[in-house]
DNA sequence: CTGAAAGCGCTTACAG
DNA sequence: CTGAAAGCGCTTACAG
């Protein structure tokens, strides 16, 4: 019989490195933190034995002594399908990750359902296994995470849905402006019939939106009608387009509120025969890959997606750190001219 | 001034829940860790201490005086905007953060580049910060990634590059078997001219599931020529398609390796003035999302996405709990009929 | 079935 | 600048 034991070497601690450097534990913590009280010499030579030994401290007994975990909750309160489909937030979780791959934190997987917190997920995040949370998107109804951040370290992606309710750290972009911004594009291409594909209606980023796009319609002296509801996913964004081409054949542009969603408008317009931007111009929100991934480029409101996920962590990061921080940092959008409008 | 202190209660250790309970600290550990020799009376007194205290054990402490930190590597080893932008990534995860749920691990995410494992990865993966991993793709090249079972209890999904070169263990489909039942599927429709949009030939998935193209080609006496290789994206099945179309204008059927890439080959067609499948069929395969989200419905070979990530999650929580366990676990597909072909 | 005691590997005042 | 000592909150043989 072969040996199936897994030789599994027990790692080094504390104490052997004090031992071979010929100092006290408390000297080795000392340099292992970072402390500059320490002599020349003596960090030399715990360096030297650190490498030696190839020591990589204990967490679990670290984080036992000075109380920190060490580790940050990525809360994904959306269906797993969702977030994994749109490029958005592959964009945000990829900034977000960058920025804590250069700390010593760990990033925890908390994959939640939009509104029922699991009582796993409860417990976990009150229970003092992370020291903070960032909470990726923004659903109304969901209480639990709306307050979290009374009881931990939370910083959202997106504002909150009551901003007296909590004193909330957050990142985002002035929804309604570039909404506004993007459906003036259309107006200024001399378009009458300005439809919406907005987001859901229990998300700010949706709510935003919709309110830039009929802002924009209102100043010019147009009609607000044509709007229709989807979920930022891409068949939402189809249907919503067949929805909106029975109810009036004869429009002659949509502002979509997310890329993917314009994705599924644009094939459901081909379908019908229309021309893009001839006979519709459409304009898109994120400029996500989604945006270039198919026959025509989107005209689209740009939201620098990867540097909000950046700026959540560092603002985490500074919040765990005790530094001062910003309690909402508003970054910002513009027009990415494509194919599309 | 308003307080802005933060009254963050400290939590109740398991010395209080002693106290109250009127036991010792090791009767209290009993309990909590679910031990069978506990009197009936003590196991109430306890259970209430607990719940009256709202108790929680600290996970530092019980790591550190156990050696295991309940916490799970999930190694992404591929670029973020694959990573999210690919269905069947979601159903994996879907089905591996479903199986963790249920267990008291919690999954670290990993985001690592398709071939070199950073320092900070390594030290952390290493460091027994964690008491296992799930790697969730596989390329060649990454010989760290390879070798980390010899280190950690680690389930990959999808069979490793080199059978002889380690033990891993694994969860898969028969992907030559797969691709084959694809192709012929084309066959038997008649086609003569069967190209491939195949996957990236470092990777086992793509290099098997070109070979049973390849067989199935074979077999049936037909020319294998018509191939191109994309790297399982959308915009490379695009890509892919039209280098083919420019190959061989006639061609009558085409075998993608993934549903998202024959999404973006659906689209060249169209566009080319190709009818489907008319002019030519397409199968996929994965059978995810993607193969209902466009405007026609592709037929493609069906893979259990979200049960293998089950699986995966299942067998390395039976690793780590010392059972038994299959060292491969190789999973059905099928065909699943639709427009496409 | 239950408790006293040692130990897990760190950090952190406190002296010096 | 450095060390001795206590303590973080658990688990786990070992007795009984």
């Amino acid at each position: 019989m072969t040996t199936e034991q897994q030789t599994r070497r027990i790692p080094p601690t504390l104490e052997e490195v004090a031992a071979t450097a010929g100092v006290s534990r408390s000297t080795v913590s000392r340099v292992v933190n970072g402390s500059t009280q320490v002599s020349p010499e003596v960090l030399a030579a715990v360096t030297a034995a650190i490498e030696q030994l190839n020591y990589v401290p204990n967490r679990a007994a670290r984080s036992l002594a000075n109380r920190q975990t060490m580790a940050i909750a990525l809360v994904v309160p959306e269906e797993t399908t969702r977030f994994f489909g749109d490029p958005y937030f592959a964009a945000v979780v990829h900034g977000i990750a960058h920025a804590i791959e250069s700390s010593d934190y760990v990033l925890n997987l908390q994959l939640a359902s939009p509104f029922a917190p699991s009582a796993k997920m409860t417990k976990y995040l009150l229970g003092g296994n992370v020291d903070g949370a960032i909470v990726i998107s923004h659903h109304s109804g969901d209480h639990f995470l709306a307050t979290l951040g009374d009881t931990l370290p939370v910083v959202f992606g997106g504002r909150p849905l009551h901003p007296d309710e909590h004193n909330s750290y957050f990142v985002d972009v002035d929804n309604a402006a570039a909404a506004e911004m993007g459906t003036n594009h259309l107006i200024e291409l001399g378009r009458k019939r300005i439809a919406i594909i907005a987001g859901p209606a229990d998300m700010p980023a949706g709510m935003d939106r919709t309110d830039g796009w009929r802002r924009a319609l209102q100043s010019a002296g147009l009609p607000q009608n044509l709007i229709v509801h989807g979920d930022f996913s891409m068949v939402s964004g189809a249907r919503s387009m067949r929805e909106l081409l029975d109810r009036d054949p004869e429009l002659d542009a949509v502002f979509v509120a997310s890329d993917l969603m314009a994705t599924g408008a644009v094939s459901v317009l081909r379908e019908r025969g229309r021309s893009i931007p001839g006979d519709v111009a459409v304009v898109g929100f994120d400029d996500s890959p989604a945006a270039i991934g198919g026959d025509i480029q989107l005209t689209t409101v740009h939201q620098p997606s990867m540097e909000m996920g950046e700026k959540m962590a560092e603002m985490l990061l500074r919040l765990l750190r005790g530094e001062p921080t910003e309690r909402e940092w508003i970054m910002q959008t513009r027009m990415v001219m494509r194919e599309s409008a």
